[in-house]
DNA sequence: AACAGGACTGTGCACGTTCACAGTTTGGGT
DNA sequence: ACCCAAACTGTGAACGTGCACAGTCCTGTT
């Protein structure tokens, strides 16, 4: 390891000059503006009830001093915090494989902009970081949370109920549905739409490559293929993975290996549809002459692949915005409510 | 959109008990352990010179009262925020493709643990939300700011040191060597010993794809492929990608088209290698037989590829740390330094 | 016995903001 | 001419903590 030293500091005022210039306070644009401290404060907190004169000077007055609000202090009185936390329950290894974080973070941070608030980022995955998280946030940092990957029975939920955190799930969480509010997209109706498609093309021994049981989009895109299916429904034509194009590959081996004529694969996320892709080609199978493949996410690989893959599209920019916008509701006194919203399906070369 | 309202609030107290439950301040501690404020504070920051006895009954106490510290009041009065930020500087649609984030993102918050203090993560991909950030964190809420992932001339650094931030930035920052701290791996030196382990296997014909010029990996893993190659560089086997697998497969494609020998590809990337494996695949090209292929990160991709990718391995849990370390570092007053950590090769099966 | 100094403890103030409340002005209706 | 509400403004508390300072006690040395 090399380390390199680049100069010094440059602390230390010549004299008397009052070099540390104070961070200016309300009091300072409150002063500059020739009003009063409350004044400047309505100013800042909406305008209601200040005189358009006076406006104009507090404006002129900020921009003078480059006066900024101390977030600490306005916290410490309204005991709000103007954040929320993206809390994502993943063990270390998984955090972020799955590509649909990454749209729901951005949507949601774009969403809190607007409101003059910032998004804190907190992982929980271990019994040890949960804990840590939920100090951080009963600690008062933050004003709710959103609980992005939550499993069946998580405890992360009854540490933020039993510390009365306002928190939204991203779907339906299992077990839970009528305590926590939740942003869920149609898992069941979405998997329903996507086999009929298949079966629409002619596909009629549809396998299926399940995500894990125990979180919603595993538990319930099954149902959806299974209630599709109806009499068709066979056991031997499902295998699950755990969203990962590698888990993808391995389920799509295991079920050219059982089965023989299958003719459609659905797979409960994209990355494990381009896993079983892989799978296939592999197996000397043409997509999708031989085999129709349906993924579920519409996440950037589905056009990226080859063929470019048959999805159904999740709207994540209205998913984390509703999310946030459930939260404010449910932090400025309202209540608990569910949204779902559907998946829609896109066509594209693999089916 | 199907909405569904689950039950009401439960609000409002039943007549006169004092329902709403302040939450204890240190005065109640203090009040319940018998001891003063005083005592309590210095117990919650550090114990020095409080007695073995008043430790105890405040232990007691804050176990009893259920008491948090409020880290509002706490930072009005220390002027600390007990906060980091993780400044990825990434244009939307780029944001977490780039699989080295996750373990950087993870070793920081593990390092920061032990400080007591945690991590925020902030965007900064548009010109607006560079703006954001920097409010965000000239606000208070940050005590310095680790900047992930910079591009040459980029405006945040000019924004960060106006505003008086300090940061430390991962990868040398390209033009600002000298006013920002960094933790970086040594580029060159891995790109070097990358050449040679091929040249070692045989190899005459190596390819390189690189990443972009503008970000210190893009251009400083060129630098050693070509010292290392000296008067064997070959403009003409060089061909560029975004860091991405899909760019990691044209690039390849573009380099066979243009030169037939080709016995070996140093892709600067892990995620690059992959897309280039694919692409000579296609080609009908064995690895590493035919063509040798080199990576560079050693992320999970690494091992999951089939053959298993020989790379340069980057020790992220150290370079957070070592981010971490010197960020506390500089905002405890100490000088701007930069660290160089070596990679070091791991050899695998695709060479 | 007086004293010095270390170990510990308590108290008042400050941090920068919001909020409730009490004023002051204005304008319109009686 | 009077009054009342609406529109605006200023002031004195809090909010919960850390820190400087002034104490008090105890132990060992002169």
């Amino acid at each position: 390891m090399i380390v390199h030293i680049d100069g010094g500091d440059e602390r230390g005022g010549s004299g008397g000059a009052e070099a540390t210039r104070r961070r200016p306070t309300i009091k300072d644009v409150a002063a500059t503006a020739g009003v009063s401290r409350g004044t400047v404060s309505r100013y800042l907190n909406g305008g209601k009830w200040v005189s358009p004169d006076a406006r104009d000077s507090v404006e002129r007055a900020i921009r003078r001093t480059g006066y900024r609000t101390n977030q600490h202090a306005r916290s410490l009185v309204t005991g709000r915090a103007n954040a929320l936390a993206f809390l994502l329950a993943e063990p270390q290894d998984r955090l972020f494989v799955d590509p649909t974080y990454a749209p729901l973070l951005r949507g949601a941070a774009e969403a809190l902009a607007g409101h003059q608030m910032t998004l804190n980022l907190l992982v929980a995955g271990s019994p040890e970081e949960r804990l840590n998280a939920v100090t951080y946030m009963s600690g008062g940092h933050v004003d709710g949370a959103m609980l992005i990957s939550s499993h069946e029975n998580d405890p992360l939920v009854d540490l933020l109920l039993e510390h009365e955190i306002p928190v939204v799930s991203c779907g339906l969480p299992l077990g839970r549905t009528d305590r926590v509010a939740s942003v869920s997209v149609d898992e069941v109706g979405g998997a329903r739409e996507m086999v009929a498609h298949l079966r629409s093309r002619g596909c009629r021994r549809i396998a299926m490559i399940t995500g894990p049981e125990d979180q919603p989009g595993g538990r319930y895109r099954l149902q959806g293929y299974r209630d599709e299916l109806g009499a068709d429904f066979d056991q031997v034509l499902v295998a699950s993975g755990d969203w990962s194009y590698e888990s993808g590959t391995v389920a799509m081996t295991e079920l050219l290996g059982r089965v023989g004529d299958i003719d459609a694969v659905f797979a409960a996320s994209d990355a494990m549809a381009a896993g079983a892709i892989a799978a296939l080609r592999r197996a000397g199978r043409r997509i999708p002459e031989d085999v129709a493949v349906g993924g579920f996410d519409d996440s950037a690989l589905a056009t990226s692949l080859d063929p470019t893959l048959t999805t159904m599209h999740q709207p994540f920019d209205q998913i984390s915005a509703q999310m946030v916008a459930l939260l404010l509701d449910i932090i400025a006194g309202g209540a608990i409510r569910s949204v779902t919203m559907p998946a829609t399906l896109v066509v594209r070369g693999s089916s």
